[in-house]
DNA sequence: TCATAAGAAGACAAAAAGGTCTTTTTAATT
DNA sequence: AATTAAAAAGACCTTTTTGTCTTCTTATGA
């Protein structure tokens, strides 16, 4: 479904606040070890997504990634939108160049209505809703 | 939502048993500015249809690509997963190695249903159900 | 039977995705 | 102040996806 960018950084996002909700700040090493992702790789991700304000981090020693509890809760789509672009949520399963009711593709009138329960879920989904429901990590 | 050769398999096909229907069995050349893919690209994509014994093909002069109706309809379902795989079918969409019910990622319960439309979709759709209906090509 | 038109096969190449590593900057602790 | 621990930055590399091209094979029809 989704790409491997977009896959670490909603599963590094939810595992940070889900440690800060304990009272922690993770560091990288951590992070990606706990999700099972390359470790430079999640790095980049990461600083990118500090980089758009999505998550806070502190350098230096006794530093790590959090989340600044002023900022609104984050939707997932507004991460996914981020990291992979937005063809999921507005693509042409047919691979038209847009999708166009007024033009439509034989797959649309059978895909659009899907379409629109997965932009439900990505608007409706937040790393904290996501993170306050127990998951498992393999 | 597909990756390329997902998208220029199931348009080729499309049109190829459009093509058909009206008793025309087309070539490369045509096939690949018809739904306006690379053209070497999508032969090699039709050649490993033609392999799979998906569609059939005729060499040399006055030869071209058709379907045989000897055999079922195609389901789209079959061409993708013989494409790209049946991660779009089965895959975790938060990352996990495989999606399971009882050990399931924070997404699982929102996302099953939604990938069970696909499954759905991709089941009941075939090559000649999209091709007998009116449909754009942009 | 020979010229020509078509698909088959496979080598090659460019671009994008995925991943690794080293150096720099920052901050806390001793 | 020096040491140490951490993220930031960015160069570099590998693999996969996407795309191109040339040569070979097959069939038609003049
Ligand atoms: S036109 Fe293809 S999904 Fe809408
Ligand atoms: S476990 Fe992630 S979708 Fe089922």
């Amino acid at each position: 479904m989704f790409n491997k960018e977009t896959e670490y950084a909603m599963r590094s996002l939810v595992y940070i606040q889900v440690e800060n909700y304990k009272g922690r700040r993770p560091g990288i090493s951590e992070i990606a070890a706990e999700i099972d992702a390359p470790r430079f790789f999640t790095a980049k991700i990461l600083q990118r997504m500090v980089r758009q304000g999505f998550v806070q981090s502190r350098k230096g020693r006794g530093g790590g990634f959090y989340f600044d509890s002023k900022h609104a809760p984050l939707k997932i789509g507004d991460v996914i939108k981020a990291v992979e672009g937005d063809n999921i949520m507005t693509g042409c399963a047919f691979g038209l160049k847009y999708c166009d009711e007024t033009n439509p593709c034989p797959l649309h009138f059978r895909y659009a209505p899907i379409r629109e329960k997965i932009n439900t879920l990505v608007a409706e989904e937040t790393i904290q809703s996501l993170a306050r429901r127990p998951a498992g990590t393999d």
